[in-house]
DNA sequence: CTCGTTGCAAAGGATTTGCACAAGT
DNA sequence: ACTTGTGCAAATCCTTTGCAACGAG
């Protein structure tokens, strides 16, 4: 599975100083283990929470420790009301974390799972439409458009001439 | 919960007969527990496999019985295959399906949970711009768009003046 | 110091899988 | 009859929760 997809925006370190200032704006506390899950999501790209869980471990190494998964999940939360992570649900059950500045929409590709990253105006027409239609207002940055990438419909074309 | 949004196709009656076409034409088997999924999924427009599996129970009444939740997954994958079914993945791990005859774009309401088939063009232009700018092809039918609709944020701005 | 946080362990809920029996064709 | 499909039960997977100890401000 590949990961490249345009990069948008969020480079690990813009997120570190955002997140000891919301902290704070809510008397919370800046932990390492804050950090650590913030940096790995911005570093992963496009991760679930066992991915991020695995990544952690994997810096930590054989002999410091890394937070436990109850901990990632918790501050996944928490990361996402503070707003400096995003989630979207795509496959199963394989909710996509990723740290950015601005949202964004993602494709998806149903056959081999690549997640990328594409222009925040992609939707606005559509959501214009919605809002005139239905008073619907899309939130862009949730949204996760399924599909299929080149690179599987270039493969799937040459095994079935 | 409400569930209304607008129809855009797919009446219950239409789908049996294609039920037992494609299922013959794959040497498959039309039982009775695949007519009644296909059925429940129809009739309930958008449900989790939780939801078509306590709808089938119902209609079972105590006597009768339902067939088995393994069963209703099972089917629900048959049926998908089959392109009598479509799945989206919305909130937690909530996969929804819904039967129609042409697939089409869902907009979901993150605040009450609201599901809405919208119009199969809506996207039409955004799958161009992704065709030509990545070669990705868009799956329409399995498209969710999360965002808020008009009653949750009218409410939203009453309860914050 | 004081309260938010973490780690651990155990609970939960949703799907999936193995198998012997039941049932379409 | 021949296979596919179903029900049941057990196994997984992912996530959430309760609680005592820990550590940031």
């Amino acid at each position: 599975m590949g990961h490249e997809g345009q990069r948008i925006g969020g480079a690990v370190g813009e997120a570190a100083a955002p997140l000891a200032e919301r902290l704070r704006e809510r008397g919370l506390r800046l932990t390492p283990q804050r950090r650590r899950v913030l940096a790995a999501v911005a570093a992963l790209e496009h991760a679930t929470p066992e991915a991020i869980g695995a990544r952690l471990r994997e810096e930590a190494g054989a002999e410091g420790s890394a937070p436990d998964a109850s901990t990632v999940y918790r501050n996944l939360e928490l990361l996402e009301q503070l707003g400096l992570v995003w989630h979207t649900h795509l496959g199963k059950g394989a909710p996509v974390y990723h740290a950015s500045e601005h949202p964004h929409p993602h494709v998806v590709c149903a056959s081999c799972g690549e997640i990328t990253s594409v222009a925040p105006d992609l939707l606005d027409d559509a959501a214009e439409r919605l809002a005139a239609d239905l008073g619907f207002t899309v939130d862009v940055g949730h949204v996760a458009l399924s599909g299929t990438c080149r690179a599987c419909r270039e493969r799937a074309g040459s095994e079935i001439p």
